[in-house]
RNA sequence: GGCCUGAUGGCGGAGUGGUUACGUAGCGGACUGCAAAUCCGCGCACCCGAGUUCGAUUCUCGGUCAGGCCUCCA
């Protein structure tokens, strides 16, 4: 089966053929770094991370490059650093420190290129020239603004009707725009503000002349895939998509091969915003749950549809997990008391085998729900082979599962570490001699003492498991 | 007002013109000294109405409700 994935442009899944398979591009608007993410904000990250690892595993490591980009230049970032009375520099040096940290603990790669705005102000600057010198933009009382009647095609993407968007429009429109539509590349910047040097005076890019700006420096058009959340559908990416176009790009061609939206995350059927005040921030759920546990959470339902954000969520994907970890951890304890457990990185998966089923979810638009639904049956094929004390099934079974795990991002801890995660040496200890004691005590079968121990350990969060050569035990409440 | 989504069990969430995945929670059983983990089993979940059809949760139309975009926004 190939890769099929649901084009915004076309509203219908697409099998995904990229312009040079040696080359497979994508591009995601990334964020503007002036405060920390709400766990809505790192939903595309997630999302985009699974499609830039299916890339890989299919293209080749080589072969895709990724590029998501950082606003640093905006009114939110100009306010917060006025409030603290610092360069903006300093803002967004720390927030995207914070940002990039918290988005690999959710487990996303990298992306190949993080372009920032600051640094691409001459690119910038120069597309806008080129659209102005081509009649696309004009310059009006210190701003200069695009042409929305240059561009034929303008409101396709979005499919937003233009006279209706007039009619409906909720704000004024400024006195300098010959069309309502239009909107500003450059404007001048507010007293006390950063500016750069441009031709038409000191100031700053909008925001949408960016994206397309580093899209041109940093992948060149067109671009195999464009990603985002959908509400960036409009005006941005439809704006992007109608400058990025005019500045000397064949119409025909296309600005993106691919368009792909992610639906929000709600919080109480209410989209999580910062305005509503609904927000979970990644950087404090990180504190409280394992990484792995919040991804789960952001690829339990399908990308492009709405996702619950609730109190219950986090805690069903830890369990859902523990199960997965304990098909691994049941597979390890066998295998090493037989002919050992393989040595294995979770770095392997860009040249490892996943199950069919597996692949086959992944490759239909990034079914992950079908997907995870594939690594429980995984997983009870692990117990089967396990059950069969076969342990040629068993390797094979656990290699299956720990290669489609990985590809995905998840399975990448040892599971001792997983059911034991956040355990001190000196909790260790404790831990062990009462186990010790425990087991001494079922030996005798003195079960008032063994259910005492028992109970010492639930209030230390730790649940004990009795087997027949021993106790084993595991935290049983995330933190 | 314009444009656009969605409505599946307690919760989260796939999918399908004809036994409604999967996980979590719950219930019964096996196992266990008792548990946990594991295994087996259970629960009359597809918003409402009409239409198409031998048959619709799945297709069509209408309605209701919810949400999103049109302004910074993942």
């Amino acid at each position: 089966m190939a890769l099929t994935l649901y084009d915004t442009m076309a509203r219908e899944k697409r099998p995904f053929v990229p312009t040079d398979p040696a080359r497979v591009t994508m591009y995601v608007c990334g964020p503007t770094v002036y405060n920390f993410a709400h766990i809505g904000n790192a939903r595309p990250v997630v999302v985009f991370d699974v499609l830039f690892r299916v890339l890989r595993h299919i293209y080749g490591e080589k072969s895709v490059i990724y590029a998501a980009n950082v606003t640093d230049v905006d009114d939110k970032i100009n306010t917060k650093a006025a409030a603290e009375g610092v360069p903006i520099d300093t803002i967004t040096d720390r927030y995207l420190a914070i940002y990039n940290a918290d988005m690999a603990t959710l487990g996303a790669l990298p992306p190949t290129h993080q372009p920032r705005a600051t640094q691409t102000m001459d690119a910038i600057v120069e597309m806008i020239g080129r659209l102005v010198s081509n009649g696309s933009a004009y310059a009006a009382e210190g701003h200069v603004l695009f042409n929305t009647q240059a561009y034929a095609d303008y409101g396709k993407l979005s499919r937003q009707p233009m006279d209706d968007m007039i009619a409906g429009a909720r704000v004024d429109v400024a006195p300098y725009k010959q069309h309502p539509a239009d909107f500003v590349l450059w404007k001048p910047s507010k007293e006390g503000e950063p500016v750069w040097d441009s031709p038409w005076g000191a100031g700053r890019p909008g925001w949408h002349i960016e994206c397309s700006a580093m899209i041109e420096q940093s992948l060149g058009l067109p671009i195999d895939i464009h990603g985002g959340g959908i509400d960036l559908l409009f005006p941005h990416h439809e704006n992007e998509m109608a400058q990025g176009l005019c500045a000397g790009h064949d119409h025909s061609v296309g600005y993106a091969k691919y368009w792909m939206h992610n639906g929000f995350l709600n919080m109480g059927a209410e989209k999580m915003s910062k305005s509503v005040g609904n927000v979970a921030l990644v950087h404090e759920l990180i504190a409280q749950a394992p990484g792995e546990a919040l991804r789960w959470a952001l690829l339990v339902g399908h990308y492009r549809a709405p996702l619950e954000w609730n109190g219950e969520l986090i805690d069903q994907s830890r369990k859902a997990l523990d199960r997965i970890y304990g098909a691994l951890q049941d597979a390890n304890r066998f295998l090493a008391s037989h002919g050992g457990v393989p040595e294995t990185s979770a770095e392997d998966w860009r040249t490892n085998r996943p199950a069919d089923r597996f692949m086959a979810a992944l490759e239909d638009d990034l079914n992950t729900p079908a997907a995870f639904a594939a690594l429980f049956e995984l997983s009870d094929q692990v117990r089967l082979a396990i059950r069969k004390q076969s342990e040629a099934e068993v390797l094979h079974s656990r290699q299956l599962l720990l290669d489609s795990a990985n590809l995905l991002g998840f399975l990448t801890a040892d599971p001792e570490e997983w059911f034991q995660a956040g355990v001190d040496e000196t909790l260790r200890e404790k831990v062990d001699g009462l186990i010790a004691q425990r087991v001494e005590a079922r030996a005798s079968k003195d079960w008032a003492a063994a259910d005492r121990i028992r109970d010492e350990l639930t209030a230390l969060n730790v649940e004990v498991m009795d087997g027949p050569t021993g106790a084993t035990w595991r935290i049983k409440d995330a933190v």
